[in-house]
Order: C-alpha cells, then structure tokens, then sequence
DNA sequence: CCTACCGATCGGTAGG
DNA sequence: CCTACCGATCGGTAGG
C-alpha cells in the first residue's frame, strides 16, 4: 500500500513535468511559474511546491526531462549502431531529425543554454554538466570513427565535434525563427560537407539526410 | 529652445537605452522590467513610460540599438573592403572578434531570438526582419565573391552563409556556457574549412583568424 | 519627468 | 494534496 502511494505520486509527478515540459516549449524554462502549471494540471500552486520543494526544483525536474527526451529520440538509437561511420551518421541524421520534427515549440535545452548562460546556479550548473557530457560523448563516436579508419588520422575530435554542434545549432535558429523547411536541406548538405572533410576516402552518396 | 530641449531629451533616451542594453546582455531582452531599469538610471517608472509608452516599445528601442551595435562593430568594416574574398573574410573575421570581446554577457540580438522565437509580435516580427537581412546581407557578399572569381562558380549563396552563420552561433554558445577561450580558435578554423570548400582555387594561409 | 496609485501575479509559507 | 494567506514586484494609469 505503501507502494502503490508511492507509485501514484510518482505518476503525479511525472504528469507534471510533462505539462511543464510541454509549456517550456513554448515560454522557456524560465517562463515556467507554478501558477500557469497549477492551472493546467488543475491543482493548486501548493500542490506543486508539495512535489517539488521550489520553483527551481521544478525547473531542474522539467529540465531533466527534456534531456532524457533529446537521450531516448537520437542517442539511444545511434548507439545502437556499430562503431564508427554508421554510429557518427546514425547520430547526426537521428539529431537532425528529431530538431526538424520538434513541433509547438522548439528544444527546451537548447533555449535554457540561451536563457541561462548568464546566471550562475543550479540549473546552469545543470545545462553545462550535460553540454560537456553530450560534447565528450559525440567526440567518443568521432575518435571511434578514426580508429575505425572511417576518418582521416589526423581529425581532431573536438573540433569535428564543434563543426557538428554548429550545423545543429544553426538548424534549429533557422527552422524556430524563420520556420523555413529549407533550412533542413541545408543542414544535411553542411553536415555533408564537414562528413567529406574528414573522411579517410572520400566518396560520392551523401551520408547524412 | 525647443530643439535644446528635444536633444535633452533624445539624449536622455539614449542613456536609458544604453543602460537597457547593458543589462539586457545580462539577462536577456525579456528580462528587462521597467523597475530595474528606473533604479538603474534613477528615474521612476512612470518617467520611462512618457519616453516609450510601453515595455514593448522599450524593448524595441533597446532591440534596435543592440543591433545598431553590431553593425557599427562588425558590417561597416567589412563593407570598407573591396569585393570578394577581402570583403567576405574581413566580415567573418570582425564577427568572429566582435563574439569574442563581448563581456559582461552575451549577444542580446541573439539571445532574443531564442527568447522570442515562439512568442509572436513586434519584438519577433523586428527579429525576424533583421535576420532576414543580415542573411541577405552575407548572400551578397558571397556572390560578390563568386562575381570576383575567388569562390567556386557553382557554390550556393544561401548554403555558403548558412554554414558561416552556423558556426558564429556555436561560438557564441561555446564561449557563453563554457567560458572556453578555445572555441575562438576552433571558430577560426571552421569558417576556414568553410572558406577553404568554396574557393576556386584553394590556398594553404588560412583567411580568417 | 514626478507622486500616488491600480489589479494581477509572482514565489513561497502556515497549518492542516 | 488543500485553503488561505504573505510581501514583493509586475505593467500600466491618473493627474499634474
């Protein structure tokens, strides 16, 4: 009985991040406050501080969410790939589409790093923990992509990382801000042209679309 | 008189922009209220209303300058140097150190389009306008380039700035989240692969540093 | 450009 | 999880 009390807040809880996550699409973890939440899961502002102890603990939870949506929609399914050239593209087609379909709303991440790059605290702490982790982890694929001998010897795997990031980021600004369908083309073509950078032999057939 | 009294009063406008600006790269365009700035100019709010009429018109002049500030710095340079390559390099170049200096907070113009990316209006339509132009702004400079022989004659304008301006983004959000100085260099070296893919005859000395 | 005010909403707490 | 509050701050207005 404990249990299934436990359980039901937890499936309370979870529902409340999820609407918060929904509504950050669109105002920002920063625009999140419990009285718009409290209205929309029809509960009482109390409530919420019951759950989650402060607006900030809130935040942290809905930003938490959004990271493990970013793990589950494009990480999980390139690692699933072998090493190498496959797992690289895998991940970067996966991560291209998961920006193009992100619909009411673009990534709650990617707005946070906007919103929290000048204040220092926990949810900055937060947003560069995981940044550093995702950079690390996309070097990791890259390195694994030069000693698979998929890429060239001498690449640099922070900076093909950072060529990579940069595309992503550049898509994501163009699709939000000038809802321009264009911009996924472009995006696959640029990914394209830093893939053909480094390849060891390059080739004809675009990797990434 | 009249007009002493008119300048008296542009100017202290100006001052409260000025002042808008500075703190709107702290904490974004949206940030801004007008009880924090009347404490930070020491005037009181209802003085602020006589000069813009709303919050929205202050964040609208505030808007105009900061991106009056990245013209003065970055585009009017560029456009003192001749057509083509010097032109292009120089604008990438001053872009890359006008992202580089800036202290005590980021890019307003930029931080501004992830905040208001979803959130229609004038402060949008004024963004996306700018951004617009901006883009059309490099696409020139591009075909200029083209125009002059230095870029390959197939290379396409929309494409060549999409890749440039992806990688200015990443170095805003590589130097704001990580304080990490070598993203500069990183910078440099990517807008020279871009650089180095679109030229017609290619060239060992990197153009932009 | 000011004082003096408005209703609404903010994050958070007391006590249950 | 609730009702009933708190002080602070928000954007904005009246009237000068």
């Amino acid at each position: 009985m404990s249990s299934a009390a436990t359980n039901k807040g937890a499936r309370t809880r979870e529902l409340i991040v999820e609407a918060g996550h929904e509504l950050a699409r669109r105002v920002g973890l920063d625009g999140l406050t419990f009285g718009t939440i409290a209205a929309e899961v029809k509960m009482s502002k109390s409530g919420l501080f019951a759950h989650f102890g402060s607006r900030e603990g809130f935040q942290l939870a809905v930003l938490e969410h959004a990271i493990n949506a970013v793990g589950d929609a494009v990480f999980a399914p390139a690692f699933a790939q072998p090493r190498g050239l496959p797992r690289l593209s895998a991940l970067i087609s996966g991560w291209l589409a998961f920006v193009s379909g992100l619909d009411r709303g673009g990534c709650v991440v990617l707005a946070a790093v906007a919103e929290f790059d000048d204040k220092p605290g926990p949810i900055r702490d937060a947003l560069v923990g995981y940044q550093h982790r995702l950079r690390r982890q996309m070097e990791r694929t890259i390195q694994m992509t030069i000693d698979a001998g998929d890429f060239r010897a001498d690449a640099d795997p922070a900076q093909v990382a950072f060529e990579f990031y940069a595309v992503l980021l550049a898509l994501h600004h163009d699709l939000r801000l000038f809802n321009d369908q264009q911009a996924v083309a472009r995006t696959a073509q640029a990914a394209n042209h830093v893939l053909q950078r480094y390849l060891a032999e390059p080739r004809q057939s675009a990797a990434i679309g």
